[in-house]
DNA sequence: TTAGGTCTTGGCTGG
DNA sequence: CAAGACCTAA
């Protein structure tokens, strides 16, 4: 296996330890290394055989590259690599209804949408929509307040009975009442949360000693990647699996804690771990082989202002580097075009590709501007995250016809296509059905079968009855067709590639439909024999980041979340304003700015080479309104001086009058007037003639010219965007 | 009662 | 700007 550098005293420790180990690695320190090379000495020394070994992460990409670099370095491919969610999937596909019988393996897993329209069914059912609509009735059934609530309650690993005798208040009894509802409503559809896909795991451990100690003996060695990010039922059930035996390493950067608002705990890091596991050995990694030692002392200088960290400092691997430039600009539209404008530059100096580039965001809705302006420039780009391929309304659709067939108990999915295609069935009839199942105690579908009982025009009647027994076929098909053969099988059934064909606007949704088929085909080649349902929770637990090549040159756009673990020779953050990044919250307080800091830390470590920092002095909202004070991001203020350069860029519109056809339009284009690098005096270096002093300086921005004298007389007129000048200080 | 239009409201990060 | 609420014609 080639260590490369890694191999120092610490990884000996790493290697030969006995005792439970905590990795503090900072960023750039070949983390992940450092785990495979743990697993690929378990398994060399015959310590334990690779089926042994359990390797948690938080994404699948991060899963898949650690399962290629273990078959790179040991040739196998037996070692459980998965994320956290997708072992608990497993471990809940075979053992769900030991916790309820009305459970079964079919069981759907619920994202933020489902959730939400639960949510608004439970708010119905408990009737709390009634007619005192005041602002804090409001407020309190507000659907993402009371998802946020339903969250913390899980995080923390309250049960319903818990939160009931807890709730003193009307309002906490209220939400104590949905809660209960929430989860009633979940079992009854066989569908589960992603916070189930841990919970119920861990319930099912304390439930039974039986099942926990079976899979401490299949699981006889622990590794979790990104450990800052666990939140308490995520350490529980590695404390649960692990305490037995104590075989465990984690690895993770107190630093990069950036997911405390999704409930991860950064004292599991800091102190959890080693009350838990007393014999826990610690290792500091602060050898960086990613960065220049400017960018890690700019990231640096910001994150140190927080009081809760573990304190470290990276010394880079690399040299010094280039500073950190920062650019002000007047609009988010000029930051665009800065962004842009420098890429350019670069690939015309140093030749790189565009993959070479990430541009990195606080907010999703930042990447509108910055695509427009790679469009603009012709630019091929990619926006990770954002909208989802398989959270498109089409494919929702279509996904919930599959979902119906595996799992008819889910009401969610039946109400999303009961009436699409349109078969005339809106929401009184739904009600009526819905009233139905409620006093049968019966699934919404079962329902339908009744609906000639039911009073219903007999054109509705008709079409709901014809919509119940071809899905009922399909639950027969499901035993004897592929899902390959399935999708399509169903498509025409239900004539829903037909309505999109036949609409010349919804032709994008048309081909959107084609690619899922094709993901369908790809899914059944790669799993032969994989049952539908592993097909759906497959696409339930994938994000966007997992289909993301980069290896095509493309410019990468995403969130700095989305970016964590990976990393860029030059990185854009954008938008670095005072209530942007940091992102400024009504109810703020100390631990979300901290948070902030480390978002900032976690962007800035993504550069190997070059980092931009960019701001907006006027930034569209919400689509229209520009807002009105500017006050530069508090990161600017606080990362060192000595690391950073300022850049001037400005642009001016130049309006002209053009006719064409009689008509006179007004042709508005964009000049950059303004983009320097260089003073007068400035020290250069060149590549053949060596170091020398910038004596004239003529034109601006793309048509810069210098004139410089080189030591030993030599003077040289040179056009900056061609001559690889290097400034020294 | 449903379908399809217009109007309003809500805005962050994500497995 | 986009999704959901609301409104009106059929």
């Amino acid at each position: 296996m080639n260590l490369g550098d890694l191999n120092t005293q610490q990884l000996k420790a790493v290697k030969t330890v006995k005792h439970p180990v905590l990795v503090f690695a900072g960023a750039g320190t070949g983390k992940t290394r450092v785990l495979t090379y743990k697993i690929w000495h378990l398994i060399k020394e015959k310590i334990y055989s690779p089926n042994e070994i359990l390797a948690l992460t938080f994404t699948n990409k991060a899963a898949l590259e650690m399962k290629k670099r273990i078959q790179e370095s040991v040739n196998c491919d037996d070692v459980n690599v998965g994320t956290f969610h997708s072992i608990g999937a497993r471990i809940l596909r075979q053992h769900i209804s030991y916790l309820d019988d009305r459970y079964n393996s079919n069981f759907t897993i619920y994202d933020v949408s489902d959730q939400k329209a639960l949510l608004k069914d439970v708010v119905e059912q408990l009737d709390l929509a009634d007619n005192t609509l005041s602002i804090e009735r409001k407020a309190l059934i507000n659907i993402n307040f009371l998802r946020s609530q339903l969250d913390k309650f899980k995080n923390a690993s309250m049960s319903v009975e818990e939160v009931e005798s807890k709730a003193k208040d009307s309002d906490s009894k209220t939400i104590a009442k949905v809660y209960k509802k929430y989860s009633e409503l979940l079992l009854s559809n066989n569908a589960v949360d992603f916070n189930d896909l841990i919970g119920m795991p861990l319930k099912l451990f304390k439930h039974s000693n039986a099942l926990l100690k079976k899979y401490q003996q299949s699981w006889k060695y622990i590794l979790v990647d990104e450990f800052q990010d666990t939140n308490s039922p995520q350490f529980e059930l590695i404390s649960l699996l692990g305490g037995k035996h104590q075989k465990i390493t984690v690895v993770g950067d107190d630093d990069q804690s950036i997911y405390g608002w999704r409930g991860a705990n950064i004292d599991n890091i800091l102190t959890n771990f080693k009350d838990t596991f007393p014999k826990a050995v610690e290792i500091k990694l602060e050898k960086n082989y990613r960065s220049t030692q400017r960018i890690l002392d700019g990231a640096w200088s910001v994150v140190k202002n927080n009081i809760n960290r573990a304190e470290k400092k990276l010394v880079a691997t690399k040299d010094l580097g280039e500073k950190i430039s920062l650019i002000s600009t007047a609009s988010d539209e000029d930051e665009a075009s800065a962004i842009c404008d420098s890429i350019k530059k670069e690939i015309k100096i140093n030749k790189t590709p565009f993959n070479d580039f990430a541009v990195l965001y606080r907010t999703n809705a930042q990447s509108r501007m910055i695509e427009q302006a790679m469009i603009r420039e012709g630019f091929p780009y990619r926006i990770v995250g954002g909208t989802k391929f398989y959270d498109r309304k089409e494919i929702k659709n279509v996904l919930a016809y599959l979902i119906i067939v595996s799992n008819p108990n889910d009401s969610i999915a039946l109400k999303r296509i009961i009436n699409f295609p349109v078969r005339g069935i809106g929401e009184k009839s739904i009600t009526i059905f819905n009233d139905s199942a409620l006093k049968k105690d019966i699934s919404l579908f079962e329902s339908l079968k009744s609906c000639r009982d039911i009073k219903l025009r007999g054109k509705q009647q008709d079409s709901i009855e014809q919509f119940y027994l071809s899905i009922n076929k399909f639950h027969d098909l499901l035993e004897t067709l592929d899902c390959k053969e399935l999708i399509r099988v169903l498509l025409e059934e239900f004539n829903i590639e037909n309505y999109y064909k036949n609409n010349p606007a919804e032709q994008d949704r048309y081909n959107n439909i084609q690619e899922l088929k094709s993901s369908v085909d790809r899914f059944s080649e790669e799993n032969p024999g994989a049952h539908l349902r592993d097909f759906l929770q497959e696409i339930a637990l994938y994000t966007d980041l997992d289909g993301y090549d980069n290896s095509k040159s493309r410019v990468a756009l995403m969130t700095i979340h989305t970016a964590k673990g990976l990393e860029f020779p030059t990185v854009f953050v954008s938008g670095l304003e005072q209530g942007l990044f940091p992102l400024i919250r009504i109810d703020d307080d100390s631990d979300q700015l901290e948070e902030e800091r480390r978002l900032f830390y976690v962007a800035v470590t993504r550069a190997m080479e070059r980092v931009y920092l960019l701001n907006a002095q006027q930034r569209r909202i919400f689509g229209g309104l520009k807002r009105l004070s500017f006050i530069q991001s508090d990161f600017l203020n606080e990362i060192d001086k000595d690391v950073t350069e300022n850049k001037p860029y400005k642009t001016v519109k130049i309006k002209r009058l053009v006719r064409s056809g009689g008509k006179k339009t007004f042709k508005i284009s964009r000049t950059v007037t303004q983009f320097d690098d260089f003073k007068k005096g400035d020290q250069v270096q060149h590549n053949l003639f060596g170091v020398g002093t910038i004596v004239v300086l003529s034109g601006t921005g793309e048509n810069q010219k210098v004139g410089v004298e080189f030591d030993g007389g030599l003077r040289k007129k040179l056009i900056v965007k061609y001559a690889r000048l290097k400034k020294i200080d």
